[in-house]
DNA sequence: CAGCATCCAGCTTGATACTG
DNA sequence: CAGTATCAAGCTGGATGCTG
């Protein structure tokens, strides 16, 4: 598959159908996982408040999602015994990076977005729109 | 459609659940969206030559995303109308764009395995493996 | 080679109800 | 508030067969 002589490279590759990095990554971009992370990456947010910032996700799927970014060590997990509970979720230092990278790629799409719509356009057009 | 005084703004928002950028960013970030252009970022590929370098990936799931993002904008089809048919994709400069981008947290992520590995490891330990 | 059409198993997801 | 449990439904995606 790779090669790898001498010095230190990559032992891990998304290319390869079993590296586990695939898994991870899935983690990040998937559909909630990159806009928890995205919503985590202004600041520590509590379980409700997340689910009003990223709009759409469902109570269950946010919980999923912040279980695999936790158990990745993307996101901690800060619970307040109390009454009624208070649980806070911030990003690692690792969850940081991963965070600050995706949204960029996240800005850049957003701020692409007339282009493209505008290639939609063109390629619905060229096809009889279907 | 969108409401842009006068400063540019971002007219365009993910964390909305309307919002077209979820259903784009969607496409780059999917399972095989991203390793798609990931694997185009060093040339130009052909179908199957595609198909070998995503480890995994089916016909129809590499012809569904190679349209999609062909539909975004993100990549170009060239066809030879030769026998037998010979069809290049590349990356449009808007893809590259994007396909940098993701490659930035693709390489990131996998440089932090060993990492999150170990995160894991930590994890189901607390929890009796679950 | 470069695909498209169809079928269908199963995984993902949303709704709903319940717990601490 | 902060979740977990359960269940039905729908979409995803792989296998197969066919076309140009």
């Amino acid at each position: 598959m790779q090669r790898r002589p001498e010095g230190q490279e990559l032992p891990f590759n998304v290319f390869a159908k079993a590296c586990p990095s695939r898994g991870t990554l899935e983690h990040v971009t998937g559909r909630w996982g990159a806009l928890t992370l995205g919503a985590l990456h202004e600041g520590s947010l509590r379980f409700n408040e997340l689910r009003r910032r990223v709009d759409g996700v469902s109570e269950k799927m946010l919980s999923q999602t912040l279980h695999a970014l936790e158990r990745d060590g993307l996101v901690h997990r800060e619970a307040q015994p109390t009454n009624p509970p208070r649980v806070d979720y911030e990003l690692t230092p690792l969850g940081r990076e991963v965070a600050g990278r995706l949204l960029s790629l996240i800005h850049y799409v957003e701020g692409s977005m007339e282009a493209v719509l505008q290639a939609r356009e063109r390629y619905d057009g060229t096809r009889g729109a279907r």
